[in-house]
Formats: structure tokens, sequence, C-alpha cells
DNA sequence: AGTACGCGTTTGGAATTCACAAACATAACG
DNA sequence: CGTTATGTTTGTGAATTCCAAACGCGTACT
């Protein structure tokens, strides 16, 4: 036969390859019987028999009456990612005040791998649980369409937007999006001066946002923070003045926060 | 050489196992190096070296400078099975309202393997920010020292009750802990006479707590709900009236929303 | 009732992957 | 500059994986 594995790429245990895929795909469609698993995957029955009974003994995965999910076990690994990070210790009191101030929706996000993850969101009163935003944090985000995510490329260098830009897209998801690189560099440029980012209706319908970045120590962007509300709330005075005042001012603590956060942690 | 699986245990994947005991040690040791992975893992230098790209590449681990966490993948993943478990979509906002009228912190647990696990938490005014909290979300927790733990314990079957004390253990974990199974099942029929839980530093000194169970529409407990204080916040009648009261009409509410939540989901 | 069918599980055995060991880089010391 | 510590790559025997086919079981259909 021939020698199948290329030359120079790494080694790499496909079985867990195969498990990660079974994991995304239990994900991706929720709720998915064992035959859906076997249509979307291909392998064999057999094999994906094996699969799910070692996924389930570990707690990755969890079946009744013939539907699988995920385990319950990512909930508490989740819980320890994000206790283990920074900007979440930093970050959280401050996002809860915030979020009582303006009485809105807001979020705490991080990059990762061209995309930016949630890492804690706070209702403030006028908030009404949303569909959307749960489903937000089930998967990483576009940077390009978000406040936090456009904060955030803003301070990242140029050829690292590019290689984002390549490898991600400029995915349009309202008619408001930004789709054209040049028309996203000449906004980057103009968020890096002014110090926040807005986003009107450019990631959904009906929604706007004010995102300001969150830089560490070294003066890498570390995440970012953003109000979100309806277009009705957030107009006028209270979306160019207001609340983009509140959401720096805010990014200023997260940040001091994070240097003691850092610095305590390195002694 | 000897026919070495089993004549009749179930196949199961190696790889992923060995998978899992990585990412389990990862979560374990926080932040360590190569080394101290291999030191661990009795497996050979190359071969966790493989794995750990493997991992690192699925989004399930990251390196930075030498050190490895686990990745940002677990965030989502866990958000998505926080989502899709009913007790949350329907407790979530009756913890909210039950932090703020006790100021206190109120956990929403469910029971898994004979352990629980914290779905949602949530922090009244009164509550600072403790170490343990975030701690204790990492792993599940031993049921007999909880109020929540045995709030569920209390409606489960005797059988099932001693499956899980065979297999757990009655860990002393302060010096007021329930150590002896016959002093468990008293006061597990008297929690199911009075409707709810107390935890008097049985599971960390200085801490006392109040847990009701949530029964689903089978009538299985689906999981329960717990207020917890330090014990000079939580003695006379607000111990044993006013907070339990509270808790009580809590987990009823969410047993109500559940059930709509339920069918809605089976429509 | 009988039978065909769908669905999930188990099993034999060939093909592939895994995992050890040892060699190889690379960085960190004296 | 040699030596140790640490991390990465590679060759190869041994073990695991995975397909295909058979099996069990409940259900729908005749």
């Amino acid at each position: 036969m021939d020698d199948s594995r290329q030359a120079d790429a790494p080694r790499r245990i496909k079985s867990v390859q195969t498990a990660s895929e079974i994991l995304a795909t239990i994900q991706r469609r929720s709720d998915p019987t064992f035959g859906d698993l076997c249509d979307e995957l291909d392998a064999s029955k057999g094999t994906v028999h094996t699969y799910l009974a070692t996924l389930e003994d570990e707690g990755f995965v969890v079946k009744s009456d013939g539907h699988y999910r995920l385990g319950f076990r990512f909930v508490t690994m989740g819980e320890t990612v994000r206790n283990e990070t920074d900007l979440y210790r930093a970050g959280q009191l401050e996002v809860d005040k915030l979020a009582e101030q303006t009485s809105e929706y807001v979020h705490l996000t991080v990059s990762y791998r061209g995309k930016e993850v949630t890492m804690y969101e706070s209702r403030g009163d006028n908030a009404i649980a949303m569909d959307y935003h749960l489903r937000m944090r089930e998967a990483p985000q576009y940077l390009h369409c978000t406040s936090t995510g456009k904060a955030m490329l803003s301070h990242f260098n140029e050829s690292r937007v590019r290689d984002i830009i390549d490898e991600q897209g400029l995915a349009e998801q309202t008619e408001n999006t930004i789709t054209d690189p040049e028309h996203l560099f000449r906004e980057l440029e103009q968020i890096r001066e002014q110090g926040y980012a807005i986003n009107d209706e450019e990631e959904l319908r009906g929604m706007r946002s004010i995102g300001a970045p969150i830089r560490g120590v070294d003066g890498d962007v570390s995440g970012a923070v953003s109000v979100t509300a309806p277009t009705s709330r957030l107009s006028g005075e209270r979306f160019h003045t207001e609340i983009p005042e509140l959401v720096m001012q805010a990014a200023n603590i997260i940040e001091v926060n994070l240097e003691t956060t850092v610095f305590e942690r390195n002694r």
C-alpha cells in the first residue's frame, strides 16, 4: 500500500479527532438519535456505537431514551476554564455593575482562533431573556460584526486581521454587515482613535451594541466588554456618548484589575 | 500472547479514554507543564506529546509558554449543555429572584452519577465573592453533605441511596458531616416530611445552607435549589422558618415552569 | 399468528493506528 | 564548551481500531 501518512504532517491521534467530531455533531444537531449520528458521520454503525459508549462512560455524552446529548462534564470543565481565565476574574464584578447601570445586556468576550467566545454575560433589568443570547454563547462568533469583535480587531496588527479575514471570511449577517475588507480597515482605524466600537444592526437586525477593548499588561488585547440593546433603546445621546463613556470606563477598570490579578498570580 | 480483551467486557476506544484522562489531569493540577503531565500519566513522552497536539488542534487544550490548560471549547460546550437542560431554563430567573430576596448565594443543582453538579448560581448583594464557590462548580460534589444533595437523596428510593453510599462513601468534610448511613436515612426521612433540607456546617465550617428538591413531571427529582450563607447571617427564625419558606416557594415555582418547559418541548 | 423490517448491539478478523524506545533538537545551566 | 534538562520527531512491533456481516429484539404489516 501507499505510505498514507503525509511526509511532514505532524502526527495526531485519529481516534481523538473522531471523538471530537462526534461531539461537535451532537452539539450541532441537538438531541440526535443513534441513526442521525451514523448518517452524518461516515463511519460504520459499529464504530459509532463504540465511540458513543466510550464517551458516555467518560461523562462527555449522556444517552436518554435513544437521544444523545453532551454530558454534564462539560459544565464543570467549562467552569474550570472560566475560573482560570484572568479576564473573567478581573471583569466579572465590573460587568455586573455595568449591567445594573445601563439595565441592558453586558458581555465579556475573548478572541480565540479568529473568532470570539463569551466568557461572561450579565443581564440588566430591562434586558429580557432572549434565545438569541443563549445560542450566542454556544459557539464562537465572528469578530467583524460585533462591537466587541471589532474592538479587539482594532488592536491586532494588520497582517493578523488579514489572516483572520482569509480564514473566516466576512459573512454577511445582515444588510449592515461590513463585507469589504478595506471598509473594515477604515472602521478599525476610527475605532482605535475613538476608543470604542459600535455595532449598528450588523450582526442581528434590530440590535445595536457598543464595545470597548480590554488591554493586558503587555499591551495586547485580552478581551472586550460591550452593552447590547434593541435599537429603540439605544439611540441619540445614549448611543453616541453616554453608553460609550460607561463602557470605556468599565473596560479601563477591568484593565487595572487585570494588572493586579496577573501580578498576584506571578508572585 | 494472551487474549487481552476481557471476554464479555464491552468494547471501548482506548485512545478516547486516554485523552479523557489527560484532560482530567490538566483540570486537576492547574497549569501543568509537559513534564508534569508525563510524570502523572504513565505513558511515554512521545505519546503524551501526540495526544496534547491533537487535543490542542481540536480546541480542548491550550498551550501557552509551556503550560497546558483546558481550551475555550469547553466554555461553549458547557454553555450548550446548560441551555439544553430543562431545569436551567425553568429555574434561572427564579434563582435570580431568590438571590435578590435573600441577598445570599443561591444554587441550582442536578444530580449526576451519585454526585451533584451546579447548573447555575446567583449572588445576592451580601454574598461576597469566594474562591470556595468558584472551585465548587469545577467538580461534582458529594450529595450527603449539602442541602441540595440531601434534598435530592430524600426522594431517591432507598436502594439507590445505598448504591450511592457504596460507591461514593460518606466522606467526613467537617466534624458535622453525617458519616453514618443509618443517621443519614433518618435525616432523609425528616427532610421528606418537612420539605426542605438543612446543611449545618456539614460541608464547610462556618457555612449553613437550606435546600429544597425540585420534582419533575413524572415525580422524579430533577434538581434542587438552595440558599447558602455564613452561620452568623443564617440562624434563629431566619434559618428555621423564613428562608426555608422562600426556598420551598422558589422550588415550587420552578416545578411549575418545568412542566410547561417540558410540555412545550414535547409539543 | 407469521413474517418482514427497522434499529441498535455484538463479533471476527484484516488493516491501520498507536505507543514505546531511542534518536534528535533546543534551551538552560555550570 | 560540555552537560543536563526539556521538548519534539521517527522507526517499528504490537495492539487497537473499524468494517462488514451476523445477531437480537421490538414493531409494523399482511
